[in-house]
DNA sequence: TAGATTGTTAATCGATTAACAATC
DNA sequence: TAGATTGTTAATCGATTAACAATC
């Protein structure tokens, strides 16, 4: 276990990964050990905070040294179940599905794309890298014969709902949800939401206030 | 103004943004009105926080029938800048950057593309739906000639750094950023992080809790 | 040893939830 | 009128920050 008690605190978790990454990047920059202030200071976050974050990981620091970025990385990974394989698919072969799974940066950190399905016809077997885009109908078999986790939601708001039941069914646990209506799945699958125009609108207000604060 | 008093809890603005796609829908559906309840459970939300929230904004419900769809919708709109259009550039032309550009969801919201830029001279002038890739000289005089606000990062994480930095002095007002790496700016400027392969992490941590408490 | 940096405790701050009087 | 639903106040809960003794 790298994790002492029970489960993170969902902030806690956001920043976990993203300490993750910049162990990451500094193992492969050779960077052997990092402090808490000057990790605070890479990530905009104080030093409290992230020894906060840190002690609630199974591993210690050194009082005059630091964190040492080779093992931090590894517990992190640990937690983070960031040291398996883990296969996905994604639902919606329309140019925000496309990208999703030619991007490059999923196989890199371990997400395995195992198919990508379309409801409309006229796109079924377009040709997307190396793969081609699948019929509805086959995705229940996709996700139990390559033991698929995780399923992307890339189709309009409209359909978003009826594709997350289709998935559940199927027996995926987890379902990203880039659609921007809010989808209802039971208990024991889990959503997370990432809406680029949301973001987009957030920003906007924040860029709002600083105008009017200025 | 479409807001009481001073500038509202980040929370608070991420659930707005939420309740203005909604009220869109039902506007769209011909719902004429909506009670806190019925919000609060279609958005996976108590009543309290839904009557919270709105109570930020400048306008009441009605005791006994709840809230004017229309009328909140406009008044969302309001607070969130969403009812003028905003223009956006890429950086990046990559799978993410294309699909960024070619998305038809951001028009539709009233961000409008004014550009995808790409350090690449192989990629540059490659044709993106009606448009060109163009080169990372021609950003600061597209930012000023077409007011550009904001600037989305779709670059891999060793570069996202420059590129922030260019948009910055060229004037943008916010960043969207997609790269996996934390971008410093100056105090002006508002940055909002959207990471996929982040989003997947935390994804994958809450199926991790389920699988452990079930 | 002296000094830097940790892990942890306690204090502050902010967000969510519950409860209820006001009101249409 | 009676009942439903609001806006708001107060209570709870959780997250962040500050402070400091422990320690390498």
């Amino acid at each position: 276990v790298a994790q002492k008690g029970k489960s993170l605190p969902p902030p806690v978790v956001r920043r976990l990964t993203r300490y993750l990454t910049h162990m990451q990047s500094l193992v492969e920059e050779g960077v052997e050990w990092v402090s808490s202030e000057e990790l605070g200071e890479a990530l905009g976050l104080g030093s409290s905070t992230v020894r906060q974050d840190i002690s609630h990981l199974d591993y210690s620091g050194i009082s005059k040294r630091g964190y040492e970025t080779a093992i931090l990385g590894k517990v992190l990974a640990k937690v983070l179940d960031a040291d398996t394989e883990v296969n996905v698919i994604v639902v919606g072969a329309g140019n925000l599905g496309r990208a999703l799974s030619l991007h490059g940066e999923f196989a890199a950190s371990g997400f395995r794309i195992c198919g990508i399905f379309d409801s409309d016809p006229k796109v079924v077997g377009r040709k997307i890298g190396s793969s081609r885009v699948k019929p509805m109908g086959e995705l229940a078999a996709t996700v139990r014969s390559r033991r698929v986790t995780i399923g992307m939601i890339a189709v309009p708001a409209a359909s978003a709902q009826s594709v997350a039941d289709v998935m559940v069914a199927a027996g995926v646990k987890g379902l990203l949800n880039l659609a921007s209506a809010h989808i209802l799945v039971p208990k024991s699958v889990a959503v997370v939401d990432a809406r680029i125009v949301a973001s987009l609108r957030e920003l906007l207000y924040a860029i709002k206030v600083r105008r009017e604060t200025a």
